[in-house]
DNA sequence: TGTACATCAGTGAACGCGCGTTCACTGATGTAC
DNA sequence: TGTACATCAGTGAACGCGCGTTCACTGATGTAC
């Protein structure tokens, strides 16, 4: 880490990575002051030093869990070519990995179906966070010279949110994997990828 | 509705109904006992003689979701081919109006993101909602001749759920318009049916 | 047909717990002289 | 170099509110004789 930061901001950032972590098990509703305060070695009277509200917690945790998703995401698109970093992207995004950890995960298969009832400063968050990466998946995709990029790369995203989320939901271990690899199939034949091998196979 | 159900178990179905147009709102996480009696016109006290928890509840609201989104899901299926009842389906089900409703919608888009957090039978009901609705979507693909039909179908309702799920999270209705749209087109694309017109046109 | 009693859906007050928020206080670190 | 004071991150007790749950009671409907 920096060690520019203060003692103060180092630990609004362990608070922070705590809340992301706890958003990512239990959902943005579901969390509570008391609970990310003592993850993070601390009892629940210092909060309002470091944050003006809750709600204000959920919005910058929400940032945070994006931040991190997208450092994971650009680690993991840096292929060879366009085709490359795309099935990489995919085979990452949908990987059973992900599917398990809740560790700088991307927020949006979790929290699409929440963002409605978020605070105001939370959703505009969260949408940002969607149109970045559309533009991000839009771009490969017009580097692979694919015409409509814009709005393949809305699909592409589309199904790979729903796939996260539906495989998450699964209380079936295999069947959660199962939904995984029929997606990442799936875009790989729609995309013309088939022959294609991620640098990092999965499993 | 059927007359031969005793009073109660008229009240029953209204308390339900209630619930889950309160979850298709606020999630399932955020609706209160005594809001959904006082909705059904009746106060807290009497919601134990019907159900015995809030868990319980909401494990019986999502079951009339599905039942509900899958009667109204069934009526706009009945093409006269496989081909022209998919685009009925894909056009409904990612329809404008969908988006904005709140009844009788699939709880998939809304829900999917929280089904981990959910009390034990209302995540299996989830699951099995999941699983009729893609054994639905593989016949009318198999139907159409495609290949590998189960693969695809959770293809295509990842994309569904996704698709929804992000276009009711954009705060901008131009902008959750577009998303449904793109995704409608785009499964059009790559299931071969971009000649197709659907019966009831939206808008 | 009328009276007495049982059944039962629904009422509303009360309880207890969790949780967001506040606030007076502590103890350590940094600064002035 | 040492003493006095200021700053500030963090503590922990307390408050108030919302909400799930319980329970004694009411009033209407149905049944027995």
């Amino acid at each position: 880490m920096d060690s520019k930061l203060s003692h103060k901001e180092k630990t609004r950032i362990r608070i922070l990575d705590e809340a992301a972590s706890a958003i990512q098990v239990n959902g943005s509703e579901r969390i509570g002051v008391a609970d990310v305060m003592k993850r993070a070695g601390l009892t629940h009277g210092g909060f309002y030093a470091h944050f003006s509200s809750r709600d204000d917690l959920v919005a910058h945790a929400i940032d945070r869990m994006f931040r991190h998703s997208d450092a994971m995401i650009r680690g993991h698109r840096d292929g060879a070519d366009p085709g490359e970093s795309l099935v990489m992207l995919v085979d990452y995004y949908l990987s059973d990995e992900v599917r398990k950890t809740t560790d700088h995960v991307c927020p949006l298969p979790g929290l699409a179906g929440e963002a409605r009832h978020m605070p105001h400063a939370a959703r505009d968050r969260f949408n940002r966070g969607v149109q970045d990466f559309r533009t991000a998946i839009a771009a490969v995709l017009r580097a692979l010279g694919k015409e409509e990029p814009e709005m393949l790369a809305i699909s592409v995203l589309a199904e790979m949110v729903g796939a996260m989320a539906l495989a998450r939901a699964a209380h079936d271990d295999r069947q959660g994997s199962e939904i995984l690899q029929a997606s990442r199939l799936s875009l790989r034949q729609r995309l013309g990828l088939v022959g294609m091998q991620p640098a990092s196979p999965t499993i």
